[in-house]
DNA sequence: CAATAATCGAGACGGTACGTCTTGTCTTCCT
DNA sequence: AGGAAGACAAGACGTACCGTCTCGATTATTG
């Protein structure tokens, strides 16, 4: 049913993707799936934490090298959106500009906890003084994920692998503990 | 009619803005709007547009410092989204996802324009010296854009003049040509 | 339903009759009687069939005397005029013209019976040998429907039990069996 | 323009005639429709007047036999339904049943008439000694359009010269001055 | 003979019904 | 007892036509 929608709406989108279809498509009756989840965002929603979950390796990400660790993070992340998910997220995002209810799950179980996740590993790096935290560490986090969602957006060029190389990068750059002295 | 539309979009939300409901609060027949634009993407697209003509400076931004530059165009950028355009824009890039017409048509009137001027400006910056071209440019761009769309999308913090200086500062400092020698 | 359809045919007219309107006076929703019929002539139609079949006797009329059976016959079909139908017979006449469709079922079920009804009523006189058919049966078939007709259209005179007896007395007028001799 | 109307209305039936249509098809703006009548109906009805007119020896008929006259009278009637004029006729008078105005202009200029004239000859006759009133007059006149209008709307069988001819011969045993003494 | 006026086609306007679709709620009937 | 099937009221969709209202262009009329 999960599977079902996930499905639908990737090959449809989002605003196409309905709840009777749903249905149809998981050969259920419309009551049954009104009977689990009030609407359809909250049916993705599920349906992409399900997914998000079977692909983070629940483990912490804690290597010991905190480049790594921010390479490992974001390259688990971009994959995620290369499945099967890019318009889901992108449809629940924009209907939760209009429901804060949606919003703040939205924000507690996906978007949240990787920034939180992220920010940690690069904390963690500060005090352990392999970076530096010469340019605040929120803002980093804003470019390592803004980069995925303006490219999947826009898409203007894939999210994938290379994108988290690069991205890593770049901090790596950024956070350089003085390069020079 | 497009000022109807902006204001119920942001109002209301993207999806639950209707066709009947700005033709109501335009205080125009239905009719009439079908007349003129296909479907309520194509309406917001032009309200969208029409607002960012009438912001921006239609003249070239080229004050001969490439940073100036570049912070003068984000913060153009970044306070279009202020104003009461949050909701629509991120309702046309949700809808985008599944309407190849409608994702050319933001590409081409919204997104990629001002993703060219933010390339040419580096581009000059380089040519001119001001600027290294250590970290791709493209990637530069993603980032300055990036952090505007997480933001919106996810809201953890505003899209505002602050951002566009300290977005500026660090592409000063990704791009600083060889400080140290 | 069929009731608040009637009863908005007659108070507004036919062409006035819309679907949305037999909807609320029922109060329900619109798309429920798109459920059940394809149009208005289809419901009225139907309205007007279960009327007649609340007033016909359904027992065949067959009293041993023609003259009697023909007023019987006349009478019942007169007054089920006269009771709220007029605009809907009429309306539904008027669309049957250009609609095949519509106009054979009306044939079918409305008209054609009663006409039926009347030459067989006739036929069976003339074989009892109690009327003569000096005169074409379908001719005094069509006088006796046809003033009916007339009348509804023009409005010049009411179709009542009057009218039954007097077309009844023209018919044993016009079918007596050779008066002299 | 008049022509346009009733060439739609053969064509596609009274109720798909649409003022826009007619404009069209006579090469003429909607305004100018418009300027001239009120509506669809006034416009039917003044191409209807029209082509009676054109058809009617517009000199009285009396040619001294009573019978000759009916049935010239009844074959002009009939043969003005036989042009094109069917559906327009029963579209009007469908019209006509909830539009008191339509009404009164439809009995002044169409049925009235002929009615009168239908009536004024038997009148004669009767006063001639030629024929009986044994029938009220008016429920002969009754049968003689009332056959036409049946046959019209339930198209049962045509509207032409043998009808004509039929109901002439039934008037006239209907009427006949006692055949036996 | 030029200006001025009337007339017309074209078509935009605010309305409203059409017939279709989906929503979320509610039976009903089968297993 | 639980679920598929689907009826229900509600209301938006995009289309068509209504009757009213400007618009220009093209004729006529007039000074």
């Amino acid at each position: 049913m999960l599977d079902a929608a996930l499905r639908l709406c990737e090959r449809d989108g989002y605003q196409q993707l309905t709840i009777k279809a749903i249905a149809t498509e998981a050969g259920v009756g419309r009551q049954t799936v009104y009977r689990w989840w009030p609407d359809k965002a909250e049916i993705l929603m599920e349906a992409l934490v399900e997914l998000a979950e079977s692909l983070d390796l629940r483990e912490p990400i804690d290597s010991g090298d905190t480049l790594s660790d921010v390479r490992a993070l974001l390259s688990i992340t971009y994959s995620l959106t290369q499945s099967i998910t890019g318009q889901a997220i992108v449809g629940l995002m924009s209907d939760a500009q209009a429901d804060p209810a949606l919003s703040a799950k939205l924000q507690g179980k996906v978007i949240g906890p990787r920034r939180d996740a992220l920010r940690e590993i690069l904390r963690r790096g500060v005090d352990r003084g392999e970076v530096s935290a010469a340019v605040s560490l929120d803002l980093v986090v804003d470019f390592a994920f803004g980069a995925m969602w303006y490219r999947l957006l826009s898409r203007h060029a894939p999210v994938n692998e290379e994108l988290a190389d690069k991205v890593a990068d770049v901090v790596a750059r950024l956070l350089a503990v003085e390069p020079s002295r």
